[in-house]
DNA sequence: CGGGAGATTGGAAAGGTTCCCAAAACTCCT
DNA sequence: AGGAGTTTTGGGAACCTTTCCAATCTCCCG
């Protein structure tokens, strides 16, 4: 590969000037450019980028950590962040949590990894990682983002959609069609944003005189297959619902595949609610009725706001993102003849 | 940042000694390297990427470049390069197709984009490349790799599952349950690999006496969005048909997805085939029966193949890619002909 | 006690860029 | 022609690491 060095020889000019030349800036005398532009040209030169990141002390490049990669709750967010950066002629290096260890660890040495290769900043997703690995993660690295968490320790850096808020309209979604009688596919415990979601859910539904302790609900963890066992096993109770909350569409997804192999019809027997509204909720089948997470709006909030903390730019942050539900075909107002036993109760 | 210089001074030894205890190759006194490691420890030093790939030549950084990271098609392979990656201590950096620009000019910048990162490999997946372009980009980085597409003039440096016979395996899927009235949701016609495919399907049809002329066949866009209107069109049309074989699984769930709509029972009414086996098959409503394309192996073959090119490693290298469909339960053996005549209404 | 082998150590050089400063070249005016 | 002011130019220094070579030290043997 050509250096500066051999551009400037054969245009028999100095280093400088062909640095100049290549860089933009700095007067040159037009006839010289030119014959620096055609050294360049003939010896298909292109600056070496770790040099200049050497000199310069940073290498335009942001590391995203993301647990896993499955499904679509992940993938606009990366298309999201690829685009923003790549316009400022930035570029994203992608860690994906894997190994043996529990996702706490994957999470830290994914992270540490991205820090070890020189990341000017860091955009983090997790729901397993602790104040105290935040804390000292953001020691070594000072710029980071965290998505979809709320930290207490860096509250600016956090950027995540209102769960509770979100619950709650979910709620209002049900209740709103007279569903009272209501399973819910709950994500793990473990993570933050789904106990979040499942509060707002509850104490909505309990403001509105549901008996909370008549739902049922099982805790999975997010994925189809979870949806579909835990489908499964709420059929397989003997508690009547009407109407099926799930923490995100994934497992949405999982309970509608359930639903249709037994000959249940949704929405005409069971209403299902999603969480999220991703792209599997769209053309499920039938398409699902889904709350809507503005996630491209948190990202490229979080984004921007890494930006500036590490070009000092000026991008504009939003840290309030309003939810709400998207209508399609997987919920229905409960069927009547429910309505009927109920009121002959 | 410390500098490996801090260390040396702090640890009161010489620059080649701290260096030979951070790379742990050559010899140091046991005392010495114990007062330099508490060095490296009290200044908290990482040795800079940048100043290691610029003296090695070396970023250990593999690109890879996608068209559009929606749906599921790509998301495992990213997962599986990065995992691969890492566990050897390089990265990967991502690019995705995007901007205005026409797809095979969006490849070329993506490309381009990476190659000026200097990144050491790259693997490549585009079907609007085109021939000369690999040539061209091939001259500015010799290490690059191309999944799902076979370009003669570099065919070691290609892989690809064989679509042609996926192709076929797909008839004979339909076949086998007795369906001759079959329709054909398609990919863009500008995709080689959609075309090959297409061309397998065909040709065992007609090898198994089958009139291909009679098929009624839409060219869509892999999308789900695409996979519901063409199933709609299909609909539409006079043409009956007992079977659907769409070209990807992601156009197969749109389907899914308007037949439900509509109330056309799959498999009862219409069995649908889809084509990769992709993870939106798992969990569809009904699941859906599909041609397996082992796209994880033929990722790892590739990466393994770009690997040993940019490293001179000799990681195994497989070529060759069986198919076969995974049987769930969007097939059926043909109904009666009064549920057929129901589908072409 | 001299000599030699091996272990240990220090520091210069190189890698490709950009930034900065001083020098050179040019322009324009008197 | 002389000089002031401006534009253009060249190249050293710095960024941080590793590699290599020479210097020093240690230890053992005759």
């Amino acid at each position: 590969m050509a250096t500066i060095k051999d551009v400037a020889r054969l245009a028999g000019v100095g280093l400088g000037t062909a640095s100049r030349v290549v860089s933009g800036k700095g007067s040159v005398a037009p006839a010289t450019a030119k014959r620096v532009r055609r050294a360049i040209e003939q010896l298909n030169f292109r600056p070496s980028h770790s040099a200049r990141a050497l000199l310069s002390g940073t290498t335009q490049m942001i590391g995203v950590y993301i647990p896993i990669l499955k499904g679509t709750y992940y993938t606009p967010i990366l298309q999201t962040i690829d685009a923003e950066l790549r316009a400022g002629g930035r570029h994203m290096v992608v860690a994906f949590g894997h190994g043996s260890a529990d996702e706490r660890r994957q999470a830290i040495e994914g992270v540490q990894f991205l820090i070890n290769r020189d990341c000017d900043g860091l955009i983090v997703m997790s729901n397993a990682l602790e104040e105290k690995d935040v804390v000292t993660l953001g020691r070594e690295q000072p710029n980071i983002v965290v998505l979809n968490s709320i930290f207490e320790s860096m509250r600016e850096q956090c950027f995540s959609a209102d769960h509770h808020q979100g619950g709650v309209v979910a709620a209002q979604a049900l209740l709103q069609h007279r569903h009272r009688e209501i399973a819910v596919i709950a994500g793990p415990a473990s993570s933050p944003d789904n106990r979040a979601r499942l509060a707002g859910f509850l104490r909505e539904l309990s403001r509105q005189g549901v008996d909370t302790h008549g739902i049922r609900m099982i805790e999975s963890d997010f994925s189809p297959e979870g949806g579909w066992a835990s489908a499964k096993a709420l059929l397989a109770g003997k508690r009547r619902f009407s109407a099926l909350f799930c923490a995100n569409d994934e497992m949405a997804v999982g309970a509608l595949s359930y639903f249709q192999q037994v000959g249940l019809a949704v929405p005409q027997q069971v209403s299902v609610l999603g969480y999220d509204d991703t792209w599997s909720a769209e053309y499920s089948a039938p398409r699902l009725t889904s709350v809507h997470i503005p996630l491209r709006e948190v990202t490229v909030s979080g984004l921007n706001c890494l930006l500036n903390r590490c070009y000092d730019s000026l991008l504009p942050v939003v840290r309030d993102f309003p939810v709400n539900v998207t209508w399609r075909a997987s919920v229905a107002t409960r069927p009547s003849r429910r309505a009927a036993r109920k009121a002959g109760d």
